[in-house]
DNA sequence: CAATATTAGGGAGTGGAACTCTCTAATTTC
DNA sequence: GAAATTAGAGAGTTCCACTCCCTAATATTG
C-alpha cells in the first residue's frame, strides 16, 4: 500500500508517518521509484503498535523506539528473566538522585523475592512510589505495602505461568507487550473496581 | 520562613516555586512587606505534595492544581463513590474521538459493577486500555480480562474497607491521594514480583 | 550606617517532545 | 496532458515545565 493508505487505516496523519519513518520507528517502505515507495501489512501493524505504546502505554517515541528495537532483535535473551529486567530498565524514568532505597529493599526482602537483579531500575522505581506517598505524608505501613506487595505477586505469578513455553520470538513479544500493556488495563479496572466498592458502601449507608 | 529555606527544605529552586506560587498551585505566603513574605509549614507540605503528584504521580501541573481544588474545598461530597468518580474524571486524558466502549461495558456487566456513574471517564479509560491491547495484536481474551477485574476487585474492597468512617477533610484526602498515589506502587511491584516470578521459573529451567 | 544579600513580581527565554508545514523534484493516476 | 501523490528534508509550531533576568524594595551583616 501507500503512505496514504497506510496513514488512513492507521488513523495516524501523513506527516506523522513521515515523522516517524525518519526517527526510525517504522522501517522504509520498498523502494518503487524516486518518490515512491510500497508499504506492508507488517508496516501497518507496527504503525499501530507504535501507537498503542505512546497512546494508552504512556511511553515516549524514545522509549518506544528502545522497546521496538528489543521486539526486533534476532537474537533470543538467555531467559525470560533476563528479558524481563531489560525492559524494566528501559522503562526506568532515569531517576535524577539516587533516592534512599533502604524502604524498597526491606520490602523485596520481606517479600522473600530473589531478584538476581543487576541494573537499579526496578528497585528505584520503588522506591520512588514509596517516596511519593512520604513525602504527600500518605499514611501507610510497611504492612499495608506488603499486602498490596502480596496481591502483585500472586497477579505476577498467574501471568509468567501463563506464558507459553516455546521460546520463540512471539515469547518476547508477549513478555514485552504484557509487561507494558496490561498495566493501564489493571489502573482502569482498580479505578473501576474502586468506584463500584464505594457505591455499594454508599447504598449500605443509606 | 522564608522563600529560600521553603526552597531548601523541599529541595525544589527558588524559581520553581515562584512559578508555582504564579501559577496557583502553592497559595501565597504572609506579606510582611513589599519585597517579603513568610510561608508556614503548610506550603512546604503542600510543595511536597505537588512534587510527589507530579513526579511519582505523573501528573500535570494543571491536573494537579485540579486535584489540589478538590483537597481544599471546603464542602465536602456528598458521598465517597460521588468524590472517586469525580478525581477520576480529573484524571482522565480527555480523549480525542469517544472511542468503542461495548467491551468495556461488557466487562462491567459480567463483573456485576453497578458505578451509577455520570461521567464517561473510568469506563473510557478502560476502553482505551483495551483498545491499546487489541491495537498492538496482544492475545488476551475477554475471560483474561475478567480475571484481572476480579484481582483489582478485590483489592479495591480491601481498600474501600479500610477507610476510615469518619467523613472529614483528612478521608477526602485518603481517597485522593490513595487513588493517584497508589497506582505507581503497584505497577513497580507488579513489575518487581514478575522478574521475581521469571526468576523462579527460570532456575527450576535450569 | 554602609555594603551585601534576599525577595516579590513579572516578562522573556530555554529545551525537550511530538508533531505540522512547506517546498522541490519526480513520478502516478486520471 | 493535467492533476494528484510522494520522498526527503528543513523549518516552524505548540505545549509544557521550568529557568533566567530585571527592578525596586527590604533585610541582614559587618
Amino acid at each position: 500500500m501507500r503512505i496514504s493508505e497506510l496513514s488512513k487505516s492507521a488513523g495516524v496523519p501523513v506527516d506523522t508517518v513521515k515523522y516517524y519513518l525518519r526517527m526510525r520507528l517504522l522501517p522504509e517502505g520498498r523502494r518503487t521509484s524516486a518518490t515512491q515507495a510500497q508499504y506492508e501489512q507488517s508496516h501497518l501493524d507496527r504503525l499501530r503498535l507504535i501507537r498503542a505504546l505512546t497512546g494508552a502505554g504512556g511511553l515516549s517515541l524514545a522509549t518506544t523506539r528502545s522497546i521496538l528495537e528489543v521486539l526486533d532483535r534476532r537474537d533470543r535473551p538467555t531467559s525470560t528473566h533476563q528479558l524481563l529486567e531489560q525492559v524494566d530498565q528501559l522503562l526506568a524514568p532515569l531517576g535524577e538522585e539516587p533516592e534512599d532505597t533502604t524502604r524498597a529493599e526491606a520490602v523485596i526482602a520481606d517479600m522473600g523475592w530473589d531478584l538476581k537483579i543487576t541494573e537499579p531500575g526496578p528497585t528505584s522505581r520503588l522506591a520512588q512510589a514509596l517516596a511519593a506517598i512520604d513525602a504527600a505524608d500518605f499514611p501507610l505501613d510497611h504492612q499495608a505495602v506488603l499486602d498490596y506487595a502480596h496481591v502483585m505477586q500472586a497477579l505476577a505469578d498467574e501471568e509468567v505461568a501463563s506464558v507459553p513455553d516455546d521460546a520463540d520470538a512471539a515469547l518476547v513479544r508477549y513478555i514485552v507487550l504484557g509487561t507494558i500493556l496490561i498495566e493501564p488495563l489493571l489502573l482502569a479496572l482498580r479505578r473501576l473496581a474502586l468506584i463500584n466498592a464505594s457505591a455499594r458502601r454508599y447504598s449500605a449507608d443509606t
